[in-house]
RNA sequence: GGGCUGGUAGCUCAGUCGGUAGAGCAUCGCCCUUUUAAGGCGGGUGUCCAGGGUUCGAGUCCCUGCCAGCUCACCA
């Protein structure tokens, strides 16, 4: 408080001061400053031996006296005082757990003391575990303490906190408030924590690679731009790891992952965030047949341990069955079948454009082959792939980094995998052949418009000219993929801190 | 970027035909020693998102803007 006090403002004040008597933070810090003036810290006490209150409550043993002293720590979110004795709910990480408290058990002063506590405040309490009449398990207070005074009120404890931007603004409210919402956020820990024992297990190295650069490659997205003043010159966020774990194969790792955040400078909607946590896979001497049986191990696996079943229910009575083995079907074929024609392939441009327009796809006059049938199977099959569905044998042009079918040049060796109507992964058996992949660099600077020097990584070019191993790699969107898991319908839900606009005042 | 919906007390919400703003919870005072959305009695609480306009008068009608949600488009 370094603010001089001025006459004008004592008059102020005056007129202001029943004002500021009923305004909650203020009456909230002037119980602090009590607290204080009664020599009691109302922060930052340390109280030994606290357990979590789910374990509180499994001490309590029934029909006999449960003399054991507990001690458990939380935010009070409930408080009902009845005279001389006063119920209240604190919760934990864990938990909540009723605590009762007895001005005669606690004395006098201090129980006038502990009915000055507010909802919002953080306590620890020590006493011993019984049952009330109501037959909820209860701690009954010998003591407590004094952790952290709130100075804001809660929001309300029946209907919570339900106002979507302030859950995403304030998180740390939504968690405390809605425990679906803590919950959802610890089955996202455990997926990635199951996502990484998985790998450990198959012999994968977790690797950590660049967040900035100077090239931003391995997609093609809008990368965020910012510059390094030590070096004076621009730089980039990555949008992907992918052409850095290439280079770990080229020096000899074999199976290596990095789980970690992608940049894009691109919109945000319910299915997108502009920092997003990707895996990205690469396994040495692999193909995309090596990365089918990884993911599809990996996501049972997963959803095994975290969930204890494969059949996940979503929002309208969806279940997906994720039981092995999975749906495998080559592009081609799923455009026949939706076409009805065998012979779509063989088919003139104009041919397919007016059968497609019959299908009802929006396709435009100028459109090529390619693209009519893609807008095909974008719009008319892939929302139909609910079931687990590896799509695979795409056509060349849609992936300019995978490697061909040694069966058939017109196809890449690439899987897509669709869930619920929706891309989870994307796997190839990489490019590995230096010549060619300067030559797809070079076609995409020609299609781009942009500075070869600035779009073409020329030392991962260089990298491959010393040989790279054949591999397989993939990718995960993992918030997609807890939210498929979960059945949540908006990245903002899996993701503790999303990008909102900044509040202007 | 387009369309739709919303923004009122700390929170959840109501607000009629345009007449100067309400409830519950929270909060403050009093009562209450097994309550649990505790209860009873009493009290205080507002930049009605912002800025314009119409009007004697706007939370309400009109315009513009901001923020959010949904949706469409875009997006390797």
């Amino acid at each position: 408080m370094t603010k001089e006090t001025t006459m004008s403002d004592e008059i102020i004040s005056a007129e202001a001061e029943q004002k500021q008597l009923d305004d909650i933070f203020s009456q909230r810090k002037a119980k602090a400053e009590e607290l204080r003036a009664a020599g009691i810290a109302p922060y930052g006490v340390f109280v030994d031996n606290i357990i979590p209150t789910t374990e509180a409550r499994a001490k309590y043993v029934p029909d006999v006296e449960n003399t054991e002293l507990v001690t458990v720590a939380g935010r009070i979110m409930t408080f009902r005082v009845m005279g001389k004795a006063t119920f209240l709910h604190i919760k934990d990480q864990h938990g909540s757990l009723q605590l009762y408290a007895q001005r005669d058990l606690l004395g006098e002063e201090e129980y006038r003391r502990f009915k000055r506590l507010d909802p919002g405040d953080l306590i620890a309490a020590s006493g011993h575990m019984f049952v009330t009449k109501t037959g909820e398990i209860t701690l009954k207070m010998h003591s407590y303490t004094m952790l952290s005074k709130s100075l804001r009120p809660l929001p309300e404890k029946f209907h919570g906190l339900t106002d979507m931007e302030q859950r995403y603004r304030q998180r740390y409210l939504d968690l405390i408030m809605n425990d679906e919402s803590r919950s959802l956020f610890f089955k996202r820990i455990q997926i990635i924590r199951e996502i990484r024992n998985f790998l450990e297990s198959r012999g994968f190295m977790e690797v950590e690679t660049p967040m900035l650069q100077y090239i931003p490659g391995g997609a093609a997205a809008t990368p965020f731009k910012t510059h390094y003043n030590a070096l004076d010159c621009d730089m980039y966020m990555r949008i992907a790891p992918e052409l850095y774990l290439k280079r770990l194969l080229v020096g000899g790792f074999e199976k290596v992952y990095e789980l970690n955040r992608n940049f894009r400078n691109e919109g945000i909607d319910r299915r997108h965030n502009p920092e997003f946590t990707m895996i990205e896979i690469y396994q040495a001497f692999g193909n995309c047949e090596t990365m089918m049986e990884l993911i599809e191990s990996m996501v049972t696996t997963i959803a095994q341990k975290v969930f204890g079943t494969l059949q996940i229910k979503l929002p309208g009575d969806k279940v997906i069955n994720l039981e092995r083995p999975w749906r495998r079907a080559p592009y081609r074929d799923l455009v026949r079948e939706r076409t009805g024609r065998q012979d779509w392939f063989e088919l003139p441009r104009e041919e397919k454009y007016k059968l497609a327009k019959e299908l009802g796809a929006q396709v435009m006059p100028d459109w090529t082959d390619l693209e009519i049938t893609h807008e095909i199977y974008e719009k008319l099959i892939e929302h139909t792939l609910i079931q687990p569905t590896f799509v695979t044998r795409l056509p060349a042009e849609l992936v300019p980094l995978a490697k061909k079918c040694a069966d058939d040049p017109k196809s890449v060796d690439v899987y897509e995998l669709e869930i619920n109507g929706q891309e989870i992964s994307p796997g190839y058996s990489e490019l590995n052949d230096p010549i060619d992949q300067r030559k797809r660099f070079m076609e995409q600077v020609t299609l781009s418009g942009k500075d070869p020097a600035q779009a073409v990584d020329e030392d991962f070019l260089t990298a491959l000219e010393y040989g790279m191993p054949p591999a397989g790699g993939m990718g995960i969107g993992v918030d997609r993929l807890v939210m498929l898991l979960t059945g949540t319908e908006s990245i903002r839900d899996v993701v503790l801190f999303p990008q909102l606009k900044p509040r202007q005042n």
